[in-house]
DNA sequence: ATGAAAGCGCTAACAA
DNA sequence: TTGTTAGCGCTTTCAT
């Protein structure tokens, strides 16, 4: 159907090898460069990159395997890292797992026979096994957010644990003592170091975590919303809400609306989200911004350093790079109605 | 590095004709059977994708062009069809053009290098241009959201004058008068549909559209609040406004949150988004909901029968579907606050 | 059912 | 600089 390079040749009565050679930037004579871009236009010639990359054993196609494109933080972070490859000639492949381990593994070795040159994973398995085969093949794997151990890849991540400890100070700072969080159950680095960061909060003022006030959620909408009703049925004492993820913002925000709870009056809450979300609420959240662009270019600048860098830059043991995340000072956060206890 | 069918063919002293047989759902002896699985797991064999997309000259992908990815309406579409392009087989490539036309033009060039089997776009430009190449090389060509004449090509849209009617109806049943519009500026299709549906409900209360309540915002967070900002300035007298765009209905809700504005107690409200959404504010949000992952199922579906169907379904007319909207009734229209003018 | 061989569109080594 | 040729990993006749 479409054009070839033998069809350029024939064209132009050169050679393949000088048509390819101009394809790659080679030096071809004057002449015949004119020759040979006037065949292109006559013939709406494309290249062929399928064909260029089983020779080459270089697809220019980059995996990725998220567990919700349907989640700002994963959709930000593509939509930054998608433009770097793009600009390099790479494009994206991107499966969204639904937070589906079966699916991940599946997914995984789907962009295996599509030859991806290199794999982005948020994983949900974190045992790394689905990875190794891009291990072996020789094939760059990149982590966000969430930490696999033996296995050899970078890995751009977030100072959770730093994220939640601010948050928690902030209410502590005004007062706040009963302090709910809802927190993801998995025993993923994020979430780990989310909660741990709430309990170094509290035992910097001396209290101890209470077992009633944590409780979990799987991180979607309806977590949020169910940890809510579980957290406000144990703890009618409780002053101040954090929630550390997007998706369980919303939910525990749609179950607090439900049951008619004035923020901050009754309960103070901060969560996780971007700054425009924040602003569109009345009054506006207090939430903890990810860099999600940064994070995004750091992913793909790792990436393309692995793939297209010198060979130093190519073998550089695994590093992990970690980015601070941002306070957005809304107005959800108040003293609490009883300081007196 | 990975292993080949020519691995598998020489542990196995099979030809490569059996082999390929074999992956292709062939009929195999049953003792070659077992050898070959056994040489498949034994060398980590994993068929080539490329390799057999240069032979069949079926990549097995299917470019996606879209204007936003970080736009819950592109993103929910793209969630949909994704799985449904997974499952048979289909990696998804997509290209986040930032609704900028040159971008959209080199994204469209670079997904037909990639030799996509077929291309879905929601247009920045609407010439039809840049997917004549498609259109040429029998590749099939699926709309989404914005027609384009002269393209031989299926479409998916959603009835955007209805439900921008339904909505101004909402208003005018309360009593409203002055209903102000934040519109999307380009001649594109749902644009202008929204639009005419705002007019057509107006007139059908004998009303006649008031330029000063029409104002325009380009369809990003950025714009809605600008637009807001511009009818405050000119209306003072608007009770009412509608906000045909979930980026623009976030900027609008974040403007009329810096000033202060009390809703629907001074304005009543109404806007685009999904039901989540409107549920985390108080009073929820009333707005039109777009069926995304019915329309992404319908984009995967009509482009699987373009693709693999019958020589009748192939050969089928262009055809054109159409989508109603829902509206999620929040708490946000109420009666003006002087309903005697 | 299986094997031999050709070829998809391209790159790359070698010669000229 | 350019042309010839081999071959990337696979599928696909065509024999057998």
């Amino acid at each position: 159907m479409s054009a070839t390079i033998k069809d350029i040749a024939r064209e132009t009565g050169l050679g393949l090898a000088t048509i390819s050679s101009y394809l790659n930037g080679g030096n071809v004579r004057e002449k015949n460069r004119v020759k040979i871009e006037a065949a292109i236009k006559d013939l709406h010639y494309e290249i062929n990159e399928v064909a260029r990359a089983v020779r080459t054993n270089r697809s220019m196609t980059i995996g990725v395997v998220i567990p919700e494109l349907n989640n700002t933080f994963c959709a930000e972070i593509i939509t930054s890292m998608e433009d770097e490859f793009r600009k390099k000639g790479y494009a994206t492949m991107v499966c969204d797992c639904r937070t589906d381990k079966a699916l991940e593994k599946e997914s995984l070795a789907f962009l295996y026979r599509k030859r991806v040159d290199g794999i982005v994973n948020m994983p949900v398995d974190t045992s790394g096994q689905n990875l190794k085969i891009f291990e072996s093949a020789g094939r760059p794997i990149i982590l966000i957010d969430r930490k696999i151990d033996n296995l050899t890849c970078d890995g751009i991540f977030v100072d959770n644990k730093n994220a939640a400890k601010n948050a928690i100070l902030k209410f502590l700072e005004k007062g706040h003592r009963k302090i709910g969080i809802i927190a993801d159950p998995s025993n993923i680095y994020p979430a780990r170091s989310r909660l741990l960061g709430y309990k170094e909060a509290l035992r910097e003022y001396g209290l101890e975590p209470e077992k009633r006030l944590i409780c979990y959620g799987d991180c979607t909408i309806r977590g949020g919303i169910e940890g809510f009703n579980e957290l406000y049925r144990n703890c009618e004492d409780m002053t101040a809400l954090f929630i550390p993820n997007h998706e369980m913002t919303l939910g525990a925000l749609i179950a607090i609306n439900e049951k008619g709870i004035p923020i901050p009056k009754k309960l103070s809450f901060a969560g996780f989200g971007n700054e425009d979300f924040a602003k569109a609420f009345s009054p506006a959240l207090t939430l903890i911004t990810q860099p999600t662009d940064k994070i995004g270019k750091q992913v793909a600048e790792t990436m393309l350093s692995r793939l297209e860098g010198t060979d130093e830059e190519k073998d550089r043991p695994p590093h992990d790079f970690c980015f601070q995340t941002g306070l957005f000072a809304g107005r959800t956060i108040a003293e609490p109605e009883n300081t007196a206890v």
